[in-house]
DNA sequence: CATTAAGTGGGGAATTGTGGGTAAACAGCC
DNA sequence: GGCTGTTTACCCACAATTCCCCACTTAATG
């Protein structure tokens, strides 16, 4: 179980430290420290899934009947998939296209969503946050 | 298994490196370093195939019963297709005929889809991939 | 305080990507 | 055919990136 947040630098190499809180969960939970990133559709953040989950999510998306989204979804999410060990310190090199997508700058936030977690600048987190903020709010008067 | 995404840039000879992790993959499970590239009438982008895999959509497309769709499939994929054998720095050289399909400049993106990988001209392939997200937003609630 | 763990920075070797040079192959043209 | 200009194949050299290691800083722990 990923949970919980983190923020991290990336260095001037790209590279960035997965909080220990997550590797730990990987080394008891899945005794294979790799970890599969990629993008997702839904926000401007990457994902980074352990190996079995990875496995699911593929055989998940391998059952669905063809369309147009599932391609598109396809293009997104799997294409973009690389697996990663992390270095003896921990950390990972993220190449530039997956950099890009999550317009990733120096200050790097993780947030932990139970099987996979997430990727994310930090400025564009706390946007994200705000506005969920907001939503929430008025979410919560029409309780 | 061809995966990830990478970009690299054509040189004004037309050459493109193939990135490494593609010539790995080929390497080690092809045990032939040679590809067949060609268009495909899905996009318009070009696909590279391992050897082997060619032959397999070669043998599949032959035993289709003949019709209008199949002779205009096949002018697109099979007329085009060229083999290459990377050079000794993993480039090969992309005849004009190919170049312009794909509406390739400098900027080259290449992406794993499996058994093959696509290549495509990076403008394409971002405003493929804006298009692609707007698609597969509402898709992924549903997963 | 010493000790351990986590995050960060950086050096150096190896790999990967890029640019160019030269000679062979090819095409068009007189 | 022989000449000429262009394209292609093959080689070398440099630049950028990545990998693998070591070391420093800071914070938490006993």
């Amino acid at each position: 179980m990923f949970q919980g947040e983190f923020s991290n630098n990336m260095d001037d190499k790209g590279r960035v430290s997965i909080p220990a809180a997550f590797r730990d969960t990987l080394k008891t939970h899945h005794a294979d420290n790799s970890l599969v990133i990629t993008r997702t559709p839904q926000s401007r953040c990457l994902v980074a899934y352990p190996i079995r989950e990875w496995k699911r999510l593929q055989t998940r998306i391998n059952a669905m009947p063809p369309s147009k989204e599932l391609r598109a979804y396809k293009r997104i999410v799997i294409s973009s998939a690389q697996e990663f060990v992390p270095d003896r310190q921990g950390r990972v090199l993220l190449p530039p296209v997956l950099r890009d997508y999550a317009s990733l700058n120096r200050a790097i936030h993780f947030a932990g969503t139970g099987e996979v977690f997430e990727i994310w600048d930090k400025e564009a987190w706390d946007q994200e946050m705000e506005a969920a903020l907001q939503l929430a709010q008025d979410f919560e008067l029409s309780l």
